[in-house]
DNA sequence: CGTATGACGAGCC
DNA sequence: AGGCTCGCCATAC
């Protein structure tokens, strides 16, 4: 298991439920040069039912930097899949398979859970 | 060990 | 506003 992919993980494993990340985004916060591409690896190699910090690992909250979730060798299952994972946190998906940066972008600052 | 490939992204045209 | 090319980096062969 290589060492950047676990960090990358960890990583994709803050972005809070209802928001989104963008590939290049998770590469510098994980202290990638540029390897918005590695991250993307990174995500196609998650384990299923991989967790890091005692939760699961939310692939399907990062997308690409235009704002659209990434086509890769089988649009018609795990995009679809993705997108439908995405509604279920109450993010808006359009048609098209557009979501709205200004609105879901994860500022990248991990919420803190309110525990009084 | 060199080459090709890909869930990306920034620049150009 | 798209669409194409090139750069990055970890794997696959």
């Amino acid at each position: 298991m290589n060492k950047t992919f676990r960090t990358i993980w960890g990583v994709v494993a803050v972005i809070p439920r209802g928001r989104v990340a963008t590939y290049g985004q998770i590469a510098r916060m994980a202290g990638l040069r540029s390897g918005a591409r590695t991250v993307g690896w990174a995500m196609r190699a998650v384990p299923d039912g991989l967790r890091i910090g005692g939760r699961p690992v939310p692939w399907h909250r990062v997308i690409n930097a235009s704002g659209r979730i990434s086509p890769r060798l089988d649009p018609a299952g795990e995009t679809a899949r993705q997108a439908i994972r995405l509604g279920r946190e109450g993010i808006e998906v359009s048609p098209g398979g557009a979501i709205d940066l200004e609105r879901y972008l994860w500022s990248g600052v991990a919420p803190r859970r309110s525990s009084s």
